[in-house]
DNA sequence: CACAACTAGATTGCACGCAACTTACTGGAG
DNA sequence: CTCCAGTAAGTTGCGTGCAATCTAGTTGTG
């Protein structure tokens, strides 16, 4: 009996790995001539549901932390989407607004997702259950510590 | 009507994106003590599965490319994990081979998956069944320029 | 042979992710 | 009030991903 390894396209996280990529790089090219990567689209779709956020609030939706954000916002910041200031009532948390700007990429790019779920190949209905699939199990990852 | 901008927690993109960094963590800790990060198991496992391999191969393999791969196979190469070779058929190929420290790799990492996909808290059949799913969307996603 | 079109990898530059560490501020125990 | 553990965000360092460019080797065409 010989140690088997396992075969790379058998593998879940590779599926989900390879997935997300491809994916994303739909995502890219729509983005793309708005000046927004992937990462950022997403920060800016949480304050756009949420509205203003501390960073650690980001960090919790999205389950990223300040090493990412600080940049990520700090190029957001620049880009003039949004603007950052410490909170009087605590000076360690910094909230984050979005400018007239950063709304307006709201309308921009409320077509992307209906273009994107369509390259998939699956209906409606389908990609809801197999999204409401994939976040289970990644719900179910983080809590196995 | 007001432009509804599409909800975070609904889409498949994120779903993606965050059960694939979710499941890469779980790798991470288990490859860590290996010295090994994801991507490189990743080539590891195709070397494995497949033997001596182009560059081109593995790029075909795993949807990246020498931007990616170089920097990646020449740690793995100073890790004394594998070898490259210019081909004598044809000075522009590449050929990335094991050493006996890569294969030795292969029985290191060999319980890893069994752990990780116990995590996700499937058992094997659904597991199968959603990895597959997962393949095929991503696999239409790539085909639809 | 000469030479242009093509190809395989490598390199450069930039934006993530994430671990590890630092800084600045807060709240509580004594 | 002091001190100190705790916390929020920022910084640093490293390894990807990926676009764009470069280099070197190959192939076809005259």
């Amino acid at each position: 009996m010989t140690t088997t390894a396992p075969l790379l396209d058998e593998q879940i996280c590779f599926a989900l790995y390879s997935a997300s990529r491809a994916l994303t790089a739909r995502y890219r090219e729509l983005l793309e001539p708005l000046g927004v990567t992937y990462p950022q689209y997403l920060v800016l779709l949480v304050l756009w549901e949420e509205g203003p956020s501390t960073v650690s609030h980001l960090g919790e939706r999205l389950h990223l932390d300040s090493g990412t954000l600080s940049p990520l916002l700090r190029r957001l910041e620049s880009a003039g989407h949004l603007t950052r200031a410490r909170t009087a009532d605590d000076e360690r948390v910094v909230e984050v607004s979005l400018t007239p700007s950063g709304d307006a990429l709201r309308e921009a790019t409320a077509s992307i997702p209906a273009g994107v779920c369509e390259a998939t190949g699956l209906d409606p209905a389908a990609l809801v259950a197999l999204q409401q699939q994939i976040a289970t199990v990644a719900a179910h990852v983080r809590a196995t510590l």
